[in-house]
DNA sequence: TTGAAAATACCTATATGTGGGGATGTTTTG
DNA sequence: CAAAACATCCCCACATATAGGTATTTTCAA
């Protein structure tokens, strides 16, 4: 028997999916949630073998919640499910710990595949994704953390004066950031910058 | 018996609820679409009760599908059933002639319940919409049609100067569209209008 | 421990957007 | 038809972001 726990901010999805999985004699979901602080505490009471893992979710994202399980429980199989296909997304999943990459438009039969592949500690990627081109592009190009602690404020809109200020360093630094930033990530012109981070903000 | 169509980029979805409506005896779901003109040649061939239709999908979105539907088939009821829970994307999918608003974080026993009120010919908003705020809140700002255009080009990360170019007028002139759009939007501040028009733009 | 990367900071200049005002003709609509 | 909404254009001042430099200190990994 398979033991699986589902983390989703739709509950719709939710609901759809444990209809269709009640069809499968070998797999059990021993529980769902709708943000990844509720799918911690279910995963560290139930300890499922696989976790299927969405990445934009309130109160706690997908990539931080896979994370932490990987931490606690490092043979907990987890599979991301989720709309996003940029390579961002995908690398980060995988570098938090995930083995498994589904997109949601795909059907749900291969979450299903999914699931006993991941059950068995095999790697499990969506036909659609490239996954050698992932982390040929993801590679080269990734900013510094306090590079994208920088990006997370300017996708909340703010100014580089607020965001010195928040950070007690001179707006200077947060001018030479962005440069940095606009550089790295292959970017021009008047506020593409801001575009990107609000674009990509889950991605953080 | 009820008919009824699904319209839905992710097909994971779809086949969730396909699961899902399967025990209900009364409703027969007689086809379902990936994106937007799809789901048109499915209405015209199937002419079904209930039309289950998401905003944002791949060649039309919801919100011209659903106009669409409504002018060829006004007795259709459309169910709008998405992630957005802001004002103007409740508004326009009514605007567009959409009887049922459901958000995808509610169960899927809630759109149940909605097909059933549909069919009757009656309305159903999901519980978490403050519907009477909705009209409230959009029916007093709206942008015009020269604005939406505009605003998705800004949305594009085209600068005033580009989009002046584009559209064969002054840059002053792109100047007050935008301050216009700001005063409607109540935004302030650098690049507020940037960030409402990338977060918005499912809506155009 | 030494070197590379990162984080910090400043300079000048230019481009772009915001905020205030005013103006004129057209289109829509009650 | 007349009023309201819309689209067009201009002025000035100011804030903010980008682009090109240069440079020092801190952090981290080989």
């Amino acid at each position: 028997m398979i033991t699986v726990a589902i983390a989703e901010d739709h509950q719709a999805l939710i609901d759809g999916m444990l209809s269709y999985l009640e069809y499968e004699e070998d797999i059990s979901i021993v529980g769902y949630a709708n943000d990844g602080k509720a799918l911690l505490d279910i995963v560290r009471r139930k300890q499922p073998n696989v976790v299927i893992c969405d990445i934009r979710m309130p109160k706690m994202d997908g990539i931080v919640a896979t994370r932490h399980i990987k931490k606690e429980f490092p043979h907990i199989n987890v599979l991301a499910f989720t709309m996003y296909d940029q390579d961002k997304a995908v690398q980060q999943m995988l570098d938090a710990g995930a083995t498994g990459y589904i997109l949601k438009n795909s059907p749900l039969k291969v979450v299903l595949e999914a699931i006993y592949t991941l059950s068995e500690n095999k790697t499990y990627y969506d036909a659609k994704l490239n996954i050698e081109q992932v982390s040929k592009n993801s590679s080269t190009s990734i900013l510094s953390r306090r590079e994208k602690e920088i990006l997370a404020l300017i996708a909340q809109r703010k100014t580089s004066q607020e965001i010195a200020d928040l950070l007690f360093i001179s707006k200077s630094t947060i001018d030479t950031h962005r440069k940095n930033m606009i550089q790295k990530l292959q970017l021009q012109g008047a506020n593409e910058l801001l575009g990107y981070a609000i674009e990509q903000k889950y991605a953080f």
